[in-house]
DNA sequence: GAACGAAGTTCGGTAAAATGAACGATGGGA
DNA sequence: TCCCATCGTTCATTTTACCGAACTTCGTTC
């Protein structure tokens, strides 16, 4: 796979995801359209300069230009799941998700105010979403399979279908854990 | 951090590290000395084809050339690091870490009370962990290396030297990643 | 049906990235 | 000491990525 037609396709999924024209990423990047358009084609061979102002107008990180892109959620109230063996007392911790090989797991955090929902498009096939409620309460999963979360409770659910998170109190920050083929 | 500095810092530390020279890079690369000096120099915005010419000549992937990786500590506060671009603003993103190829991160909650401290020894090499803060203050890091974490704050740093973890508040909890080569 | 706006695709001009040769600096080896 | 290989940098030239405007489609509206 060129690195050209990768981060073509990219672009394009990532633009298209995202809801967004080419003429209208083209403006918001401050890229003239034929740049975008020949882009998406796999011609050309975009600066670094060039992917960074897509990849800010898209709102995503960087690196997700460069992505070669179990259906089971699982939740762990505080509380719940099977403690590790530890010699101390005052210090119990539980596995909440161990690692499969060939995986990739990206680490955000996340701060959510009351009142807006935020809908999320499908990531990539084989996405697996993390999230560990920090403060606050949210509401958080695939749309017809959102649960209700407290500080501490660990969700974990398929990304690859459409999902939403929403804040239920005033404020709320959450760990989420993008896990995702490598 | 401007896009370019940090590739340019990379490309030089990817260089280092793989002990060649840089004309010898440039050379496997199939590039100009010229080019390379000034991309590492942080002048010039090379195109996806030269970093692709770079990453292949240095044996990586492609992806190393974009990380801050800093193999050794990363603290982020509350409110520090570079939020994800959204569109909405009752809801904010930050990229804490991306996951280079390659490794496996499995997570932990983890409480802690006051008045103990756990040692923890080295981990296997190359063993990173990384430490968010969900409630409480923590004192966790490298033995010598400790640094003082309120709830939010978001702390990376090698697991393979001897380190410690301690309660400074009545209760803590914190989410653990354990961060290994595959 | 004509008129309009927004979609994405070509096409010359220009700023700039990449080249290749020349440069001074450094370090062995005969 | 001299020679010469290799290091990384600098500079004129060539190549090209990006821009802006013109163009083609495709829906929508009057």
């Amino acid at each position: 796979m060129t690195p050209i037609a990768l981060i073509a396709r990219a672009i394009h999924r990532e633009r298209t995801k995202a809801g967004m024209s080419l003429s209208a990423l083209a403006k918001q990047a401050g890229l003239a359209k034929s740049t975008l358009s020949q882009l998406e084609a796999g011609l050309g061979n975009p600066s670094v300069e060039t992917l960074w102002a897509i990849a800010n107008a898209l709102g995503i990180p960087f690196s997700f230009l460069f992505e070669t892109a179990n259906p089971e959620t699982t939740l762990i109230r505080v509380g719940e799941g099977t403690p590790v063996a530890s010699d101390s007392s005052s210090f119990g911790a539980t596995l909440l998700a161990n690692c499969p090989p060939g995986r990739r797991r990206d680490i955000y955090r996340t701060e959510m105010k009351i009142g807006s929902v935020r809908r999320a498009e499908p990531h990539p096939q084989g996405t697996l979403e993390h999230v560990f409620v920090a403060a606050g309460r949210v509401r958080v999963g695939p749309v017809d399979l959102t649960e209700d979360l407290n500080a501490g409770d660990y969700f974990r659910f398929v990304g690859d279908v459409a999902h939403s998170y929403e804040a239920l109190s005033e404020k709320a920050l959450v760990i989420l854990i993008m896990d995702s083929p490598a």
